[in-house]
RNA sequence: UACCCCGUGGUGUAAUGGUAGCACAAGUGCCUUUGGCGCACUUAGUCAAGGUUCGAAUCCUUGCGGGGUAG
């Protein structure tokens, strides 16, 4: 592995543990490192954020890590790009009534996209990140494959990645567990290795939600509505359908004497529906658009594997048709429950990440 | 106007003389590099005023509120 490894790499740290620990791993292994954090939107403001994940206090620990490990460390200012790519993009798909990925959005367009050009710009070999998965290189090619952690495998939000992106991409983390990683961190004598998971979307404003904060932001005109029950009959009104999504129980504010789900976000009418009947938010097929294979050789034909509908989730034997305009048909094995729009599918063989798409 | 029925936490209900329980909602926490799901914990009630009784949500009286029936 060593000698496929560029002497010189910049290392995306964030703060937290574990890109400070991804990039240790790499300087014991005698690279040259440029650290680099990303600066997006939500690092202005400091007093009102709600999260400390990408506020001054992590620009802090990016910058006592880096010191400790002594290597250079530079801010990348994406603030633009994060908006237009990510929140813009994720506003967006609130106001079509879907739910936004904005994680799966911002490795592809943000760390992936801007910051590995970054890289490329100032002549380095790639990037390192703390992502609990691992890239395989081998005469065929690249291919990703979830981290061993169970817990903390990552490989989900990084569906979007292209070939040539994991090319120049290294995840030493994937071999590890977070306990691992969170030891390794006391050895190296890391600054925050005792600090705390960064956790919820990493923009967002205290007592709001993510939705919110991009309602707020874009200025958008929330799509207000009912909610109805199956046959139509309205039960309580709501302030926007940007504040729902599909199998979503708790902040209804109906009391029905059983819990009641959304099982359908309608963007036209700004209607929701809801029911009782778990049953009718299982589904055991689903289309899926702009789809992006890590292996070229997956792409327009049918196949089967373990398909994943969101982050955590248990993949899934599922079958995968390609349909004449492009998109895909996934039918499952067993019914899922609560399948997305906006979020992704992501077809695995086995450990390896093949490919996946947005749901529709 | 008379007669009848009903009135329990935010919502729906259980307990018809003996510690006011349940479900849903809500709040807090856990979990989680999206949203959600899930888990734990918590809050909160007998319409009001009298009376009977050792003891009342439960029985009686009145009032208030809602519904129904009275050519």
């Amino acid at each position: 592995m060593s000698e496929e490894i560029p002497k010189k790499l910049v290392a995306a740290i964030s703060g937290g543990v574990d890109s400070s620990v991804a990039a240790a791993i790499f300087l014991e292994q005698g690279c040259e490192l440029i650290a680099v954090t990303l600066k997006m939107r939500s690092c202005e403001n400091p007093p009102d954020k709600r999260k400390s994940c990408c506020g001054i206090e992590d620009d802090m620990y990016a910058r006592g890590a880096a010191e400790k490990l002594g290597i250079p460390h530079y801010f990348l200012n994406a603030r633009e790009q994060f908006e237009e790519r990510v929140l813009r993009n994720a506003w967006h798909e609130y106001s079509l009534g879907r739910t936004p990925n904005p994680c799966a959005l911002c490795n592809r367009h943000l760390k992936f996209g801007a910051l590995l050009d970054y890289a490329v710009k100032i002549g380095a070999g790639g990037i390192i990140t703390g992502h609990y998965s691992r890239i395989e290189r081998n005469e065929s090619g690249v291919s990703l494959h979830r981290g061993v952690d169970p817990e903390k495998d990552q490989s989900y939000f990084l569906f979007g990645l292209t070939p040539e992106q994991l090319g120049k991409s290294f995840m030493p983390l994937g071999p590890f567990t977070k306990s691992e990683v969170r030891e390794k961190a006391r050895r190296f004598g890391l600054p925050n290795a005792e600090k705390t998971e960064s956790q919820d979307a990493c923009f967002g404003f205290r007592d709001e939600t993510f939705a919110q904060t991009l309602c707020g932001l874009f200025k958008g005109t929330p799509r207000r509505g009912l909610i109805k029950d199956k046959s139509g009959k309205a039960i309580a009104e709501h302030d926007g359908i940007h504040l729902f999504t599909i199998g979503q129980r708790r902040g209804l504010g109906i009391a029905l004497g059983a819990p009641a789900y959304v099982v359908e976000i309608r963007p036209d009418s700004g209607d929701v529906i809801v029911s009782k009947d778990e049953n009718d938010l299982l589904s055991d097929r689903l289309t899926a658009s702009n789809l992006n294979w890590q292996a070229a050789d997956f792409a327009g034909r049918k196949f089967s594997c373990l398909a994943q509908i969101r982050y955590r989730g248990k993949a899934v034997e599922a079958e995968v048709v390609p349909l004449p305009d492009g998109r895909v048909e996934v039918k499952f094995e067993k019914n899922m429950r609560a399948i997305t729009p906006g979020q992704a599918v992501v077809f695995y063989e086995g450990e390896r990440l093949v490919g996946g798409g947005w749901i529709d």
